[in-house]
DNA sequence: TTGATTGCAAAGCATTTGCATGCTA
DNA sequence: TAGCATGCAAATGCTTTGCAATCAA
């Protein structure tokens, strides 16, 4: 069982790898399995500590080096929210998606709608584009968030943002 | 006629400026009349140059600073198209919109559709979300250069790329 | 006069690249 | 063995800040 996770990720890269005329290494290997049990927005810092504790030889550049690789194997996707940080998410085997940020706590939720998506192969038809991507992002307050905000008592339930919204961009 | 023009923008400038306990300079009002006029999505450094040919002593931090500034004063809003610059459009008086950017030439196109819009405060609801903004950006082949791409042969119909898009982020 | 503003230079930050060394195929 | 991969250090590119001089109120 074990064995077998992520074989079909794996597989897909060694593909990649060999069509490219890349090479196979002890480091992609590593970086690609703690990506892939991650389940999680990571920037290349963030993977590169969690690599780190498993292999502290490893350098910033490799990890660097490697998402990009993974995401030309169409196994990561980069995302933005707005706190000009480049995150990586799983992209094999998952379903387009979009997010929901929010700007006090960094919690990010993913979302998906039929609907939407149609809208927008509609406009862009209309238009003349073909499309090839998009990105849909929405920003404000959870739930919980909002809930401390109307009583500033209350202590946050744990849980340290993750993205950290400066000054968004992109509205 | 020419003296009323953007009479609305520079009094909420000025109201802006006042209520922040801040002052009229003589390098805002330049870069405010100039970003005004100019119809376009801007950089910094785009806006800092047509400054430039006015006044060659104002310098880039003014610039950037001021295009913070009306930022607040929401006279502008930020952009991001994919390239990692920070554009800056008018925001005053102009309708909400998202935007449709060509991967080839950079052309933007805005757009705007009250479903799609209806359907995002939907989803948001849903998940107990109050939101504050959103960016929708979909990049594809404008008409054009899908022509260009189908003949090789044809030229380009002029104008410089505006937006280079090295790689896009944010999908 | 006071304190905001300016512009230069320099710092920040995330991301990329150059290059000598190491390692797959 | 050839040439891709690695990791360090340094470069990049855009954004932001420190600071002394300047200027609006």
């Amino acid at each position: 069982m074990k064995a077998k996770k992520f074989e079909k990720e794996k597989e897909i890269f060694l593909e990649h790898i060999q069509k490219a005329g890349l090479r196979r290494t002890a480091q992609r290997d590593l970086i690609l399995e703690i990506f892939l049990k991650t389940e999680d927005h990571l920037t290349s810092e963030d993977l590169y500590w969690l690599v780190q504790k498993e292999d502290p030889s490893v350098g910033h550049t490799t990890v660097y080096r490697t998402l990009k690789l993974l995401t030309e194997a169409g196994l990561a996707r980069e995302v933005r929210f707005g706190d000009n940080k480049t995150y990586y998410e799983h992209h094999y085997d998952h379903q387009h998606h979009d997010h929901l940020i929010c700007t006090q706590c960094g919690k990010v939720v993913e979302f998906f709608s039929e609907e939407i998506e149609n809208l927008q192969d509609e406009i862009a038809e209309n238009f003349g584009f073909r499309l090839s991507h998009h990105s849909l992002r929405m920003w404000g307050l959870c739930s919980e968030c909002q809930r401390l905000q109307a009583d500033p008592n209350l202590v946050p339930s744990g849980a340290q943002p993750k993205v950290r919204v400066k000054s968004v961009v992109g509205t």
